[in-house]
DNA sequence: TTTTGTCGTATTGTATACAGTATGCAGATT
DNA sequence: AATCTGCATACTGTATACAATACGACAAAA
């Protein structure tokens, strides 16, 4: 099904916020924008309305479309609502397959031997989608992912070397085992508990990002 | 400040929706409503689209908006993601203090009074947000917000009768006298069960007028 | 009778034009 | 010097115009 220029859109604009070309906090020039990606204002109004709804960006009438700073206050509330969203629509998915856990396995070695932040990021969402992949609830999941784009974010600003997404290693690790037993509940709390400390990095360096701003 | 004629559209159109003008299912036409509306196609669709980001009507490329129909299978994945959403921020919330415990009782009377189904499931409503009216993770209850709109089309299309918005009257009371016993967790777990059995009326409704349809 | 193809029309998608408003600067006023 | 006022300008908000496409009706062929 073709999409419309619109959608599209919306794909470039974020992936200019994510990577900076769109800084933090700047107002959006929809006149330049366009031009610069060469279509009208009006479709290009319609991908920034779809960001607004995501909160990569926030609109102020009749001043225009900004794209909203990374804080954190917004991360230290964005992590702990994925520490709960997440466990429960693995404990809805169940123990997952042979199969599943293949994978799981797989992406985990893989992240283990990323080089670059974006593939290690990418290799880290995917292996927690596939924890919850036979959740029946499509409801969550959608809103799962909307949570997935809110802290890719936060992590390809904060993470200037891929070890730190590694860092979680040990828990997927512990994750596996446990679903491995098929202790659903045990595997719920843990990756609970993984999803909690998963933002410290991320806390650490907005910490010292906005001491630095004072300063 | 000032707000945009598209933000003031979406209004009226979401209203239109929630009281069946716009019938579930049904195309939208955007010359039609425009002109009805007295406005242009451009602010028009730039509301379809919050609309959308809402998920009461739904998209589809160059065919155009429609209103999505109230499914049981949506209405089954909902409620119970609203049963862990709330709980979890109410559990931030704390024990309300006095005033909210005023106003709390002073909402759940005025519910076992109300007429009207439309007060009653705005009353509903209001109880509900001042549980964890304290909250202190705002995401968390933008998240909230955008459930309750969700559910209330579907309170609003189902209930013919204030009565069963009523019929949770007995767990508020419970939950009110936990909360006064600063049991916070047993309220979490009384406001959750209480969150999973409130949507049986409109499970129920569902149920049988898909039968219907069937047949 | 069914199917397929073509054309006209209605409708959406995109571009452009116009209107209204916020912003910054120059000069006036205290 | 500081603040205010009016104006020019750049930008957003809305309307309109144009382009592309989906849909239905009708006709021709199987």
């Amino acid at each position: 099904m073709r999409r419309n220029l619109s959608d599209d859109l919306a794909d470039r604009v974020r992936a200019m916020i994510f990577d900076g070309q769109l800084a933090a906090g700047v107002r959006i020039n929809e006149v330049h924008l366009a031009l610069e990606m060469g279509v009208s204002r009006t479709p290009l109004r319609e991908a920034l309305q779809q960001l607004v709804a995501e909160e990569a960006i926030s609109s102020v009438p009749r001043r225009g479309f900004f794209v909203r700073p990374l804080t954190l206050q917004e991360a230290q509330q964005i992590y702990p609502i994925r520490a709960f969203l997440d466990p429960e629509a693995l404990h809805l998915s169940g123990i997952p397959d042979t199969e599943r856990f293949r994978e799981l396995e797989r992406t985990r070695l893989r992240l283990e031997k990323a080089r670059s932040v974006k593939y290690a990021i990418a290799l880290d969402e995917d292996w927690h989608r596939m924890l919850w992949a036979d959740c029946p609830n499509s409801v969550l999941t959608n809103l799962i992912e909307q949570f997935i784009l809110r802290t890719r974010r936060y992590e390809l600003a904060s993470m200037g070397d891929p070890q730190i997404v590694r860092s979680s290693a040990q828990s997927k690790k512990q994750i596996q085992v446990m679903l491995r037993r098929r202790d659903l509940d045990g595997a719920c709390r843990q990756l609970r508990e993984s999803l909690l400390h998963g933002g410290e990095p991320v806390f650490a360096w907005l910490r010292a990002r906005e001491e630095q701003i004072t300063k």
